[in-house]
RNA sequence: GGAGAAGUGGCAGAGUGGUCGAAUGCACUGGUCUUGAAAACCAGCGAGGGUCACACCUCCAGGGGUUCGAAUCCCUUCUUCUCCGCCA
C-alpha cells in the first residue's frame, strides 16, 4: 500500500511510473487525494469538538469538587449536542478512512526506473543467461515419464489421496527432495540468512500485512471454521514476525530464511503448462527475506540476485535472469527479477526463483518501522526472493541429468543425497 | 475442552471514576566529571493524526457500552498463566 503523504507529494510522477503498468492511475490518485482531503478536514471538526467537550467535562469536574453543584448540573445540559456531534462526526470520518483505505488497498506499488515498458511476459528483459543448453539424445523424457520409470514421484496417488496437484514423492524422489530442502537452507544460512521455522497456517491480519489479502483471496485455500489461510508462500508468515514493529536502526539490516510448503489454488489453471511438476497445488519452497534501511535496499536486492546465481551455478544448470517489465511486474513490487531454469525435455524455460524488492509497500501495510536516528521513524523497506522453489529445480535436474538407464544427481547435492544416481 | 486469575510504555511495575499519556526502577540517548572507561550527578526519553511551527485530538490487548468525564465500571472477543481433562 502507498503512503497517502507520498502521493500527494509525487503525484505527477507517480501517475506516470504507473504507465508501465498499463494502468491509467490519475483517476485512482485523484481519489485518493480528495478522500484524504475529506478525511483532514473531518478529523479537524471532530478533533475542536472533542476539545470542547473535554474542557466543559473538566470543568464539570472541579465545579463539583468546589462543591457548586447546580452550575455543574447546566454545564451537563450542554455535552448532550456536543457528544452527538462528534459522534455523527467520527462515523464520518470511519468511513472515509475506510473508503480511503480500499482506494489505497487498489493502487499498486510504483516500478522502478529500470523497469522496462511491456505488456506480458513476453516483454520481460533478459539481462543474463548462464550455461549450455544440454542438448538431449533423441528420445529423451520429459520429467514426469521420468518419474514414473523411476517410481521417484507418483502423481496418481497424489490423485486418490487429495487430488490433481498433490503429488507424493517416493524413495529416490522423496529423498532429493529432502536433499534439496536442507541444500538450499545451509548455501542461505552461509550467506547470513537467519533460518525460522513458522506457521503454515495464518490469520487475516498476516495476509493483510503481505498484500496477499484482499487482492488475491481466490488464491489461498481457506480453512472457515478458524478462519485461517494455508500460506501461499513462506513469504507471509516470515515477514510477520515484524508486522506492527518499531526497529532500531543498528537492527537493520534482517536477514531471514526459511524452508515451507506452499499452497496454491492456481484457479482456472489447465494443460501442458501445468503437466508434472511444473505447476502444483502444493509445492516446497525456500524463501529468502531482508528488511532493510531504505538506502540499502537496491544493493540488497542485487546481492540477493547474486546468490541465487550461485547456488544455480553450482547446481550447474543452465539459467536466465529476466527484469520483469511493467506489464508482468508483481501488484507489490517496485523491480523484480525472475530466474528460469533450462528443462531439456520439454524444452522450456521454467520459472524457479523470482527476487524483488518492495520497497516501503509492504511495510506500510505491516506498519514495520525503524527509529531512524533523526528522533523520527520511518518505514523500512522489505525485500524476498526464493531461494529456491523445488519442483521446477527438480524437474530440471531430472531431465537435463538423465542418461540412458539412470539419472545423475549434481555434484553439489550428493553429500545430501547420500547417492549419486537414480537408477531403478 | 472445563474451572479460576491476569493483560499498562523496550522491560519490570504503580495506578479502582476527574488534575493520568500515565509514578518509580532498569535499559537507552545527550551532557558534566575522567587520559579513557566505569561509577556518580544533570537532562532527555512511547506511538499515530494534525500544524510552517505550536495548539489540539487519539491510543493503557481488540471491539462495544455506561458516564458530563474511563487505564479504572459493565459486556464481548483474543491472548497468557494456574489447576483439571485429552494428547503427538
Amino acid at each position: 500500500m502507498l503512503q497517502i503523504a507520498a502521493i500527494r507529494e509525487h503525484k505527477e510522477a507517480f501517475i506516470t511510473a504507473l504507465k508501465k503498468r498499463n494502468l491509467d492511475a490519475a483517476p485512482l490518485i485523484e481519489k485518493a487525494i480528495t478522500t484524504d482531503e475529506q478525511r483532514r478536514s473531518l478529523q479537524t471538526q471532530l478533533d475542536e469538538t472533542l476539545a470542547e467537550s473535554n474542557k466543559l467535562s473538566k470543568e464539570i469536574g472541579s465545579l463539583f469538587q468546589s462543591g457548586k453543584k447546580e452550575e455543574a448540573n447546566q454545564l451537563k445540559g450542554k455535552t448532550g449536542e456536543l457528544k452527538q456531534r462528534s459522534k455523527t462526526l467520527s462515523d464520518q470520518l470511519q468511513q472515509t478512512v475506510d473508503t480511503l483505505q480500499e482506494i489505497l488497498y487498489t493502487i499498486p506499488n510504483i516500478p522502478q526506473d529500470t523497469v522496462p515498458a511491456g505488456n506480458s511476459d513476453e516483454d520481460n528483459e533478459v539481462v543474463a543467461e548462464h550455461g549450455i543448453l544440454p542438448s538431449l539424445p533423441d528420445g529423451a523424457a520429459p520429467h514426469w515419464e521420468l518419474a514414473k520409470t523411476y517410481d521417484i514421484i507418483d502423481f496418481e496417488l497424489g490423485n486418490k489421496i487429495t487430488g490433481a496437484g498433490f503429488p507424493v514423492y517416493k524413495r529416490q524422489g522423496a529423498r532429493l527432495q529432502r536433499a534439496l530442502i536442507n541444500y538450499f537452507l545451509d548455501k542461505n544460512t552461509e550467506a547470513g540468512y537467519e533460518e525460522m521455522q513458522v506457521p503454515l497456517l495464518v490469520n487475516e491480519a498476516s495476509g493483510y500485512g503481505t498484500g496477499q489479502l484482499p487482492d488475491k483471496e481466490g488464491q489461498m485455500y481457506h480453512v472457515g471454521n478458524d478462519d485461517l489461510y494455508l500460506i501461499p508462500t513462506a513469504e507471509v508468515p516470515i515477514t510477520n514476525i515484524y508486522r506492527g514493529d518499531l526497529l532500531e536502526q543498528k537492527e537493520l539490516p534482517i536477514a531471514m530464511t526459511g524452508y515451507t510448503p506452499c499452497f496454491r489454488r492456481e484457479a482456472g489453471s489447465y494443460g501442458a503448462d501445468v503437466r508434472g511438476l511444473n505447476r502444483l497445488h502444493q509445492f516446497d519452497k525456500v524463501e529468502i527475506l531482508r528488511i532493510e534501511h531504505p538506502d540499502k535496499s537496491d544493493g540488497a536486492l542485487d546481492a540477493m540476485v547474486v546468490h541465487v546465481k550461485n547456488i544455480l551455478e553450482e547446481l550447474e544448470l543452465p539459467y536466465r535472469i529476466l527484469r520483469l517489465c511493467g506489464g508482468d511486474l508483481g501488484f507489490t513490487s517496485t523491480l523484480t527479477y525472475d530466474f528460469e531454469v533450462y528443462s531439456a525435455a520439454q524444452k522450456k524455460w521454467l520459472e524457479v526463483s523470482s527476487v524483488s524488492n518492495f520497497k516501503t509497500f509492504q511495510a506500510n501495510r505491516l506498519k514495520l518501522r525503524f527509529r531512524n536516528g533523526d528522533n523520527g521513524t520511518e518505514l523500512a523497506h522489505t525485500l524476498n526472493g526464493s531461494a529456491l522453489a523445488l519442483p521446477r529445480i527438480m524437474a530440471a535436474i531430472l531431465e537435463n541429468y538423465q542418461k540412458e538407464n539412470h539419472i545423475d544427481i549434481p555434484k553439489a547435492l550428493i553429500p545430501y543425497c547420500g547417492f549419486d544416481r537414480i537408477e531403478n
